[in-house]
DNA sequence: GGATATTGCTCAGTATGCTGACTATCAGTA
DNA sequence: TACTGATAGTCAGCATACTGAGCAATATCC
């Protein structure tokens, strides 16, 4: 029998179940409140002002529909607005707001810290290593999703 | 601004998100209905028959309270059994059902070509160090979550 | 221009995963 | 034995993720 330590998905699983958690320790230990998943949406919103929600799940790879609910939260916490596109009746913009840029700015150091932290059993070398691994791997499976990353259209 | 590509716990959660989308497929056309974690818990209870609930989510690194939901629905599907404990009375045996372990049996080679997939973008070589790397971070992080491994008390 | 296909978004339903609280029980000790 | 603390399991509540369905609007093709 298999041992579940051979197995990549269980691999998989654990290592981001240990991200997540570290995740929330640190931004949380900073006095924060928002979700790894939260944290990516807020930051792609500020990098991409104006974008609708499906270039927003496509450049993070979230489901169309988790990111509604992502969105209703950040929007809830005062970070994010969404407002009607005047290009498409059926799209909404996004964009961030002065609160939700101050709260990027102020949760950095937590966010690099929680990066740092998981990785912390591994040399730089092998940190290094892990991510070009993984990105590999992300890369060949990528359409194997039901929500793959996609570049913006510009 | 840092790329999310270089953030550990983004490859963490987008490589999981594929493990678990290529599981379900593979599972999915071989006409079997198991989700990842489902056949990780009835795995464990084919190995260590008997075991209590909190054993069995330390061994597979699973929230208790993640777990009761895991088995409702294994008894439900006819494929686990969950009986009171003769020597805890606040304590439920598990054991898997001849229907599971047919189960179990059938839906092997599914699980092992899913596994093989998720890594396809790797070779033979790099395959083994991303899982080499993989243990050892979680290793070093796995007192971080809620839900650490345990090993069986025996 | 009008039928058809596609797209952006939302919703209901289900399955993980977690926090925090609670009950019942057990174990150790005064 | 009575008290205290720990443990097994469950529950309510919340946040991701996905399936599948549906609505409104846009794009495409004849």
């Amino acid at each position: 029998m298999k041992d579940n330590n051979d197995m990549p998905g269980h691999l998989a699983r654990r290592f981001q179940q240990i991200a997540v958690a570290v995740f929330l320790a640190e931004v949380g230990d900073a006095g924060f409140d928002l979700t790894p998943v939260q944290y990516a949406a807020l930051a792609t919103i500020k990098a991409n002002p104006g974008l609708d929600q499906v270039t927003l799940a496509g450049l993070i790879a979230y489901d169309r529909t988790t990111i509604t609910g992502v969105i209703d939260r950040l929007v809830q916490k005062g970070l994010a607005e969404r407002r009607p596109s005047s290009r498409d009746r059926r799209a909404r913009e996004l964009a961030i707001t002065d609160e939700g840029r101050r709260k990027l700015r102020k949760i950095a150091p937590a966010v690099e810290s929680a990066q740092r932290i998981m990785l912390r059993g591994l040399s730089a070398k092998e940190g290094e290593e892990l991510m070009r691994l993984l990105r590999k791997a992300i890369a060949a499976g990528n359409e194997l999703s039901r929500a793959p990353l996609r570049d913006a259209q510009v």
